[in-house]
This record gives C-alpha cells, structure tokens and sequence, in this order.
DNA sequence: CTGTTAGCGCATTCAC
DNA sequence: GTGAATGCGCTAACAG
C-alpha cells in the first residue's frame, strides 16, 4: 500500500487495459457487464479512489461552479447558498463557496483562484470595496459564465439576478395600505445605493396607485441603525404628525421604530402597523409581530444557478447580458392592525 | 483567441523551451532575469492563466484543505470557518467548505468527493446522523491528515480540537460563586451528550471546591428550548427553594429562565445572576445582560488548521491520535448580582 | 466489446 | 541557464 492505486493497478491486476477499466468505472455502454463488476470489485478491493484532478484535466470540465459572497454568515448569503448547492447538486455540479469578506484584494485572490483551478462557472455577489472591476472584467476572455446576484456591478456583458426592490417596496405599502393605513411613514436608506432609492420609489408608487398623496415630511432617510429608526419616529410623533403606518427599509430601524411606539404607547392614539424589509432572521425573534419582507435569498440563488448553468451546457460565450428580478416575499405575522 | 493559452504558447512566442517558461513563471533561481521578466510581460500579454489541474496532479498536491461541517449559517460554524480560512491563507492553503446539512449521505458524498479532488487535509465536525463511520474508517488508508473539531466521532487513528465543556461549566459556576451566589440552578440538557454531561460535571466541581453542597432538585435535564428554562424555573420558584443564580447549558433555556424572572419580579427577593452557553450572537440583542460562554469557534478553527498543517507538511501519516481541549470564553455583561 | 495510441498542461529529471 | 525528454492519471479517438 505505497501509493494510491491507478486504474493501471487495477488494469494490471484483472490483465486489462486501463482504457477498459476507465471506461467500466464510467460505467460506459460499450463494456461488458460481467467485466465492469469484475472492475468495480476489485476497485473497491484495492481501494482506489479516481483522481478527479487527472480526470478533470484530461476533459477539461470540473463539473464545478465557484461561488463568491461577501460572508457566508449573513443570513440573506447563506439562503443563497443553499439554493445554489440544491440546485446545482442535482445537476450534478459541485459548489465552491468563497467568501471575500467585503475586501477588493480577497476578492481578486479568489477569483483569480477559481479561474486558475478552472470552474466551469462563476457566480458572483460583488464585495462593498469592489469600486474598480478589472479583475471582473478579464473574465470576459476566460470563457467562464459569469452571473452576479444581489450585489451587481456596472459592467456589461454579464447577467444579474437581483431581488424585485421596486416591487418590494410597492407590496410592503400596498400591504399597510390595504390594512387601511393613510399616513404611511417611509424609513429610507442612503438614496446612493440603489436599493434604497428602489424601495422608496415603490413606496411612492403603491401610494399613487391608491390615491394617497406623497407627503415628503413622511420620509426619513438614514443609516438604518435601530437608533434612527427609533429617532425618526420621535421626531415625527412629537411634531403631531399623524401616523398609521411605518414602511422600514430594514428591519433594524423598524425595530428602532417600534421602540419608541411601544415606549410612548399612552400617547399614540391607536397601534401603529409595521413593515420592514428584514435581513437577519433575528428580528422574528426581537418583534414577532413585524411583518417583514423576505429578501429570498435561496430562490436567487436557484435562478442564478439555472442562469450559469444553461450558460454552462450551451457553451456559448457570447451571452445575451440580462436581469432577472426575483420578487421578495410578505411575511404577514400577527399585525396589530385589523 | 480559440483557447486558453499555456506555456506552450508563450514559450513558442518567446522561442525558448516551455519548460524554461514553466521555470520562470514558477520564478526558479535557475533562470535569467532578463528572461523571467520576458516571459511574464508575454504570458500578461496573452493573458496567460496558470492551470492548476495541471500543476496540481503533476506535482500531487493541491494546496487545499477541504472543510466538513453540517451548516455554515449556524454561528459556531461560521466563526470556526473563519478561524481555518485565516490560519490557511496565512500558510498559503485554500479552502473549500462543504456543508453535510447533518445529513449522512451528503457527508459521505462530499468527503468522497474532497478525497477526489485530493485535497491535502480534511477538517470534519460530523453530522448528527453520522453514527455509521465507515466513510471516516476509509480516510485512512487514504494518506489525507484527517482532524476532527467540535463534533468528533469514537474513532481511533483521528485527532480532535474540542471545546473544553467541562472547564466551560467549572468557569461558569466559579463565576457566579464569585459573585456571591450560592444556590445556583443548573439547566442542563440531554446527558447522553457528552457536551451537556461535561458542562454538568464542570457545575458539580466548581461547587465541590467552593465547598457548596449539590443538591439534585437545583438540576434539571431538558431539551433546552426557550420554553424549557421557563419552566424549570417556574417550577423551582412555586416550590420556593431558593435560588441566586442559573448557570444555563445553552442560552436559549438561559433566555426563557430570565423570562420568567422578569415576569415574576414582585415574587422574587432579590435578583438572580445568570450564566448561560451561547451558541448563536442573537442571545446578546434579546438579553443583553445574559453572561455568556463563547464557544471560541475562531480558535477551534484556527487551532484545527495548525494541526492539520502541521500533519500536511510532516507527510507522517501514522499521525498519534490526540485530543486537544479549546477554552471557551466567559462574557461577562452587565451583571445583576454585585 | 476491448486494446492501442495519443495527449490534456505542467514540472521535473537529466543532459549540455 | 536552457532544452529535450518523460510522465502525473485519466479519457477519447481510432482500430480491430
């Protein structure tokens, strides 16, 4: 038991040629039953093992996707792994999770890495710190699929798959709406990032659709830390704005928010109905009646791995660059409102 | 631009061997400068990316550990993974982390798939399914330095990077001994779990030394539900025994106990200090005063790295099978006792 | 159905 | 310091 046997050992061992014991052990049509079982036995008797690096480079396909979060430990990137690893698992792919820590030069690193070790496809979610896209542009002539999710950047030539925000934020107010809410405070995030701005421009929209009118007071952009949230609606509620309703851009500052209410609950005429997008599941746990939006992490991660994978088998590189828009999900709890 | 480049290429532009450009691109001594510099201008040119398939089986290693855990979304994990990609990158490994969902047969799969990919080490906390080990046993005669964390299993020819339960439950209950305690509850879970046997033996030691009596009725053996903690201590507290402390095996149970603490506040003399394991940071938002034990998953993980490194580069495969204990850290919070 | 031959891309002898 | 030759382990093309 030196070294890890071939299938020349066992080739050797049954006085075949290897070709053949390669071709049992991929259980080819073209070989005999009764030889294939002799194969495996003895495979299993010497106990081999197949060298997938050898196998890999002989066909020059991994059968493996490389997968680049930011942290793994964020709820939203570890629903998107398990959707990617379904998906990809049964078809027959296997996954490689990366994780860049939202640093640029980790990022690089790995991408680097996985095109070096030759993944059949890559599926992106960008770092924070990723502002210059060279390494993600040199991609382009590796023949590798390539599709970002949630966290897309400004490149062409590649498709994306990211959460519906416009719509996200259109069902949120639609949903407090529709529990009669008329006064409906929006707790924003920075209008740079998109996502933010996306909401907020849902928000506007579900009003108009129902006829309510935009009151700009009723908007209240922050960092979104619980404290603003629950700043925000100090500043409002002691100015005597009426309130009915809060849309939070995240779940944070909707907790900040419901903070306060609950503190000041003999001076708020009647409960106040909640809404926030949320990203840790935490929240479900610090206020169950927060009705929050689902950011669907594993359905992206399916669509995305559908994405790279039919980019995959149809080997054409010249991909038609597209986004596709995942809806994010209403989880209704028990709202105080009726 | 129909394929990917190789040595090959750049060695037929430059009109030198490519084994002289295999030289220069791994910068070996044995080479000019002047053409070092030449050839990597010309593989940037090409945009030349090295295939580490191939250099990988040619030179029979890979650089990589391969990781084995049930879930990456879960705290522990996480952290843990952490600790292994730094220690890792830091010896210029890479990693590739798998998830079992304590499923067997993904755990089987993937260790059968790290071993096909000939990763250099293996790091595995086990399933809670993995009660067969065959897959384990195989690992063997397979020359990859195998270190179990966290999770270990009962078999022989393995080392393990554990937490120290037992010096965790002797710590906590020093801890509220020292903070004057003296009737001190333990909220303990299945003791067919070594972990939880160990937290309690830990529990009756400290007593012992501090000369404190164990009474059984301060004990008591649960799922460790939220719900569990609550009514232990319900049923403690009605019966009027006297209680100043709870050190909890996990922080769910510690959670529910404070609970109805809280509830109860009128009925109880004085307030009791609590202690509990935390598994996941959600313990900290929802009571921020809970003294907890951290499970170090980043030590544990970077611990586990050094060892398996360690094994890698000494290429002694009949490794001495030995288990090394990780201290788990006490949080202290704002304490209600002084 | 099986054997022969060739080579994936790279790194390491051994010559010179 | 560089080139020529060899093979890592496996698979695919072509015979037969």
């Amino acid at each position: 038991m030196s070294n890890k046997p071939t299938i020349h050992d066992i080739a050797k061992a049954l006085r075949i040629d290897s070709s053949t014991v390669s071709r049992a052990l991929n259980d080819s049509p073209r070989v005999t039953k009764a030889t294939k079982v002799r194969v495996l036995s003895k495979a299993q008797e010497l106990g081999y093992q197949r060298n997938m690096l050898a196998s890999n480079l002989r066909k020059n396909i991994t059968n493996t996707i490389g997968v680049v979060v930011p942290r793994i430990s964020r709820h939203f990137f570890s629903s998107a792994i398990q959707g990617i690893e379904e998906t990809a698992y049964l078809a027959g792919y296997n996954v490689i999770i990366c994780q860049s820590l939202e640093q640029l030069e980790r990022e690089k690193k790995i991408v680097d890495g996985l095109v070096a070790n030759r993944v059949d496809g890559l599926l992106i979610s960008v770092s924070m710190e990723t502002l210059n896209y060279d390494h993600l542009e040199n991609l382009k002539n590796s023949r590798i699929p390539v599709i970002f999710f949630d966290r897309h950047c400004d490149i062409s030539g590649f498709s994306n798959v990211l959460i519906d925000d416009f719509k996200g934020g259109f069902d949120a107010t639609e949903h407090l709406i529709l529990q009669g809410c008329k006064h409906i405070v929006h707790l924003s995030g920075p209008q740079e990032l998109e996502i933010y701005k996306n909401r907020f421009e849902g928000y506007k929209a579900a009003l108009k659709q129902y006829g309510i009118i935009y009151y700009e007071e009723y908007v209240n952009s922050s960092r979104l830390m619980e404290q603003d949230g629950y700043i925000s609606m100090q500043k409002l509620l002691t100015k005597n704005i009426p309130i009915d309703g809060v849309f939070a851009a995240n779940d944070l500052s909707a907790i900040g928010a419901m903070k306060y209410v609950k503190e000041q609950h003999i001076k708020i005429p009647e409960t106040i109905a909640f809404v926030g997008f949320s990203n840790e599941p935490v929240s479900e746990i610090i206020e169950p009646s927060l009705t929050t939006i689902d950011q669907s992490g594993f359905e992206i991660g399916k669509v995305a791995t559908q994405l790279v994978l039919k980019h995959i088998v149809s080997k054409d590189w010249a991909q038609p660059e597209h986004t596709i828009l995942i809806d994010a999900h209403l989880i209704e709890r028990n709202s105080s409102k009726k």
